[in-house]
DNA sequence: AACGATTTGTACGTATGTATG
DNA sequence: ACATACATACGTACAAATCGT
């Protein structure tokens, strides 16, 4: 049941190198046989076969889409369809930020103006659709972070399941992604700074004034209330700047 | 002047695959020797005696390193640090949006969105930052497109010039290459769409109310401007679920 | 628990294509 | 035209992980 076109990729055509005509080719099966995330693909030999391509070659293919997450390789298992997250978003845009970051931040900057926008933006119509479950939710993760706070401890994963939360009811895959990843690069590339303890303090407050901006249903009170909360952070990558 | 700290990977200690590793390594150096886009990296010979790897294994990393953008390979002449572009979001949303565009469209309809909520919350700061010059080749564009549109012809490139010049003097590299990959997603999967040729008048017209209402300086007007302008594309996502 | 079959991972060798001088 | 340096491609052999018997 090998379907992969056979063509001995005719004559001297050579538009590019092998491993991106493989890849192509493995992208293009998966699509002609309308497979999903988690299915299995060809063994390395049966995708030499098909494709008339070396094992190495075939290798470097898989590798790219694998860096994509189009595919997911488990040794001595097989090769599977990937579950297409932005992991390659995350890793690309992180390494950018570490990077720059080595003198200013200009990447980190960026990153949160990216967010900030999303969520602003989203504000409003997350109000509409956030219901008493997801209110009480989002008010025990500000309680979490007030305490963690308090402590002087971080709540770097409180702080990401609520940024989650809130843009969850939107019911959104790619949003609810993005959001992810852009948090995740935050996280990789914002520990270069030097974070004041005090600032994790007004950031939990922040937090609380968004839970209360959405108890209240004001959908201008929560874009700045959210506005706000971004304020601790750019306040440091200034500070970075000119120390 | 070879750097990379070519510790051979003490005893047992071998957490991932061996690609995973030198990948990393290889990121380390550049980041050690505060390495540019454009600079050049060592040979894969040398990586390999760096490293203590063999060639297929570093070759394989590069190959990751290289889907991401964090290095370019030059065929003949050297691998170099990468531009740092989003193609690999790209590659990797576009391929997630045919794979689901083969029954509905919902990946496409997510990133309408996206795009809308980007540009609708960058809107009003777009106003203020925009001068003369800007609106005038926004003018153009339009111009341009009503022409084609008018002669029955597509006007891909001339749209995506316009969303570009559109966000352009907002200073945001991040952002202005986010719209750009959005965009390259949307034209690579919309064309799995049956599009309507009165679509393509609609859509040029909705081009001229945006920078109508830029020119007018009304950021409400121009949040709905723009959301009139997705209208559109979203009603043959629509016609798509049920033909 | 142990073994073998299957599949991916790593290593090495050789030849070829490509860019630079 | 030639030489050098580099990436590309192929093939083979063996190691490591996973699964079923």
């Amino acid at each position: 049941m090998t379907t992969i076109d056979a063509t001995p990729l005719r004559g001297t055509e050579r538009p590019g190198p092998r491993r991106q005509e493989v890849a192509t080719r493995i992208k293009e099966y998966i699509l002609r046989n309308r497979l999903k995330p988690g299915n299995l693909l060809p063994t390395e030999i049966e995708l030499c076969e098909a494709v008339g391509a070396s094992r190495s070659s075939v290798r470097e293919a898989v590798k790219i889409l694998s860096a994509l997450d189009i595919v997911e390789v488990r040794h001595g298992h097989g090769t599977f369809v990937g579950r297409m997250s932005l992991n390659a978003l995350v890793e690309s845009l992180a390494f950018r930020g570490l990077l720059s970051g080595e003198e200013d931040h200009h990447v980190l900057g960026q990153v949160v103006d990216v967010r900030q926008t999303l969520e602003q933006g989203l504000a409003a119509q997350a109000i509409d659709v956030l219901d008493e479950e997801h209110r009480a939710e989002l008010s025990a993760l500000a309680d979490e972070m007030e305490n963690l706070a308090a402590q002087g401890k971080d709540f770097l994963e409180v702080d990401r399941a609520f940024h989650l939360k809130l843009m969850e009811p939107l019911g959104n895959d790619l949003i609810l992604q993005l959001t992810e990843a852009f948090w995740q690069v935050q996280a990789i590339v914002a520990p270069t700074l030097r974070t004041e303890p005090e600032d994790r303090v007004i950031t939990a407050q922040r937090h609380r004034a968004i839970v209360d901006a959405v108890a209240a249903g004001d959908p201008a009170g929560l874009r700045s209330a959210i506005a706000e909360h971004y304020a601790p952070i750019r306040a440091s990558i200034a500070r970075a700047v000119q120390p």
